[in-house]
DNA sequence: GTGCGTGCAAAGTCTTTGCAAACCG
DNA sequence: CGGTTTGCAAAGACTTTGCACGCAC
């Protein structure tokens, strides 16, 4: 926690009570992909007077210096996680398309194929989203087809 | 567009000519990823007529038939392409965060990662999203950082 | 104290839905 | 003809914005 004060701190911005209470709901959170209402329903049990397009501002704050990365599962609602500022730590998302469990999954193939884009292209890649749909375990076992 | 009306028919949808004329947009238009108001906007010169309900109507269904593939950049609203339904001729999109242009990238990595992620997961790929963010050639001359 | 940040409510954007009329097969 | 599909307008879902008040520094 000290380390993300440091870094809104360090951008001039102030780190109020509101944004300490985000961000902790995410240091402290299992589930992993929490949309912005998700969020607002956790913060609002620490402080029930938050708002929640304050909830939507500091998500976009966070999102702007890298703590967070936004993420889409294609549900209409945005989805954030803690950013680990590591493209190689990097992970990849199965969504499963029966019952919508998404996993994550790790494997540095990108070491390669970034090499190949950067002379093929002239694209220099700062970051990534890989995302993988399909049927998990469970749902294949009960898949009908 | 007899294989795309086929399609439709197999599965006891009519071929409307606002159907027809949707298609026609996406095999027309050099514009590879079209959001449901550029496709409004495109099928509005054909048919004044023609409501953005129905354009939405439409690419639901169609990606639904996998004639379509509905993609998500970020921006706020879906985009779709044409669907070459074949997952190894898939390829990825390179987003600059610069100027936004979003290119195209093939390369085939996934039959590789295809067998360890069921191996490790148990987990069936059907499908999956790949796209880099970055800097483009461009971009990247001009960037000040 | 100053100006950035907040809460609230209203507005905005994209998408979906209800319904009567139109149309495909 | 009958059930789909359409156009329109209204509603819905998520997100952003305007503004007066409050708080971090």
């Amino acid at each position: 926690m000290n380390t993300l004060k440091k870094k809104i701190r360090d951008h001039k911005y102030k780190f109020t009570s509101q944004r300490q209470v985000i961000l902790q709901a995410f240091l402290d959170s299992q589930e992993n992909h929490m949309s912005a209402e998700d969020v607002f329903n956790v913060v609002k049990q620490i402080d029930p007077d938050i708002g929640l397009a304050t909830v939507y501002r500091a998500l976009e704050l966070f999102s702007s210096l890298d703590l967070l990365k936004k993420l889409d599962f294609g549900d209409g609602r945005s989805r954030y996680e803690i950013n680990d500022n590591n493209l190689s730590h990097s992970h990849y998302h199965l969504i499963c398309l029966g019952c919508g469990r998404v996993t994550e999954f790790s494997y540095d193939f990108l070491s390669e194929i970034k090499d190949k884009i950067r002379k093929e292209n002239g694209f220099e890649i700062v970051d990534y989203q890989l995302k993988f749909y399909g049927y998990c375990k469970d749902c294949e076992k009960n898949k009908i087809q």
